[in-house]
DNA sequence: ATAGACTTTAGAGTTCGCTCGAAGTCAAGG
DNA sequence: CCTTGACTTCGAGCGAACTCTAAAGTCTAT
């Protein structure tokens, strides 16, 4: 609450080298409403993140990394956007993707295992019919 | 194997219906070679498909539904061509894929635990701050 | 004060995996 | 023969999530 006299905050680019995305994404993510709060900007016009956004960021990629599209993240920062009292909503929001990711996960262990299966079965071939047999 | 009398084999249609791919998909993927072998026409020129290429493309919806990109399936399907011999290549491909295959459960059960713990958090603000409170 | 690194915008382009449509051929029932 | 509906090829179109370009403006260091 007063004067700050050093910079404070980020500027995109160096919030995209703290994250890992590009300055290009931030920007895209911004159209797309996936932050919770208005980006605060300087004088001439630049984004000036707050430190928190780091975190904010890193739970979205987290969301991405788990297939949650786009437009659920939109949905989840219209919420946080929206202040307390959203709780369930949240809750409601979450707890779906969190099925759907172990719903996600059954599949790909099955998958995994029909692979490991075929493997197997080549492994055989090859130990009964080593390089070179009619 | 002998003169079978009746149609034996699907149309395109009966096998999308078989398998749960569309006729579009099926020969969009014929086009991307991932079949293992020429698919056999009628006189007309219909596609008239065998029947073990019904276990052959329900293994092609694993690979895909466990992320596995056009491209590499359609090696797998040319090493499939290739016949016997490549069995190591074969193994090297899909044990490949079988890594990347538990890296990527271990990304998404971790999602899932920061999700998990958003959600607790959510229901601990919940429980402290009932409905209504300054 | 000037180079060069960085940021701004709007909008176009890319990749992937289908998905659809057009325009025509063919098979079977009535 | 006529109709209906499945089949043919080919190429365009789509949605998702970026990714890049261009042309301008700004900031920092020397």
């Amino acid at each position: 609450m007063s004067t700050a006299p050093s910079p404070e905050g980020y500027s995109i680019g160096e919030l995209a080298r703290a994250v890992g995305m590009s300055t290009h994404t931030l920007r895209w993510y911004e159209s797309r409403g996936l932050f919770p709060r208005e980006i605060p900007r300087t004088e001439s016009g630049r984004r000036r993140y707050e430190p928190e956004t780091v975190e904010w960021l890193r739970l979205l990629a987290r969301l991405r990394a788990s297939g949650m599209p786009v437009a659920g993240m939109a949905e989840y920062a219209r919420l946080v956007r929206g202040g307390e009292g959203n709780e369930d909503e949240r809750i409601a929001l979450m707890e779906a993707h969190s099925r759907a990711l172990t719903e996600q996960i059954d599949t790909l262990a099955e998958c995994r295992e029909v692979i490991d299966g075929k493997v197997a079965a080549y492994r055989r071939r090859l130990a009964e019919r080593p390089p070179g047999a009619p």
